[in-house]
DNA sequence: GAAAATTAGTTACCTAGGGTAATAGTTAAC
DNA sequence: GTTAACTATTACCCTAGGTAACTAATTTTC
């Protein structure tokens, strides 16, 4: 399959750029928008378990929440082990979500016009497969 | 087609960190050596040539062959424009081209693994039809 | 139950990578 | 021959993330 990571990296700067420009609409980016999305998802959550889902580092995610605490589209709740911060998204969190989501949504529907079902359905599962594979050979070393 | 550019997105950093790694023994990274890969398919070129290819700003270009000079990987050749600078591929170069191809091949073809060849083409396929919807929508603006 | 180890979050500093605007030099257009 | 357009570069800025060091709180260990 030579060529194929070429051609998957090609089509990430179009896309990132299209998303972040529907998201600025609100003051976010998809980086932000990450975190608006596993906590409608998940529920209230620690900053660890979201730098866990995403493979990023908590610094990362601190910048993030602190962003999204500013424009009070997060808040934290009080946690049992004061170690920890959980956060939930506010109503106007959860306002910004159903609009983006309904955004995005609309784009990944348009953006698949003239593309056959089965094809979509094949590009979807692969994604997973190519994540594990690339994470037990990670594991490998 | 919900959750497709989250699961297309998770895919990215892990692939991108993976490549950077395979490409670091020779003191590349991704972004480097698509100059390199572009030269290898496209033979001399220009800045400019390079920068549309990959739709990214002319100075970003300008960076990286400075460090491809450096490094000693490519080398201008006489313009008879004056404006343009003409770059290729050094005989270093060609031979990091040649090692590196192969090593990315490989891994290609490594998390390609339990995957139906029906599948791959598929996902193959899509890519430059989503970047052309998505460069048809960018145009309509 | 006190000391040591672990955990969550934060801060400060650094790096990669790219964009914008302005500029010099060169060529094309008229 | 003057103006417009084009190539590459420079300077400056932004986004995004990583590492290391640290604080505070909680577990583990003995």
């Amino acid at each position: 399959m030579e060529g194929f990571f070429q051609r998957y990296l090609s089509l990430y700067r179009p896309l990132i750029s299209k998303l972040n420009e529907l998201l600025s609409d609100h003051g976010l980016s998809y980086s932000l928008w990450q975190v608006i999305f596993y906590l409608n998802n998940n529920g209230p959550s620690t900053l660890v378990e979201i730098a866990n889902y995403y493979n990023v580092e908590k610094p990362t995610i601190t910048r993030r929440v602190h962003r999204l605490e500013e424009m009070q589209i997060i808040k934290p709740i009080p946690s049992e082990d004061r170690r920890e911060k959980i956060i939930q998204l506010t109503d106007l969190g959860k306002e910004i979500y159903r609009t983006c989501r309904i955004k995005i949504t609309d784009l990944e529907n348009h953006v698949m016009e003239g593309i056959t079902k089965e094809e979509q359905l094949a590009a979807y599962h692969i994604f997973p497969k190519l994540q594990e594979n690339i994470r037990a050979d990670n594991e490998r070393e």
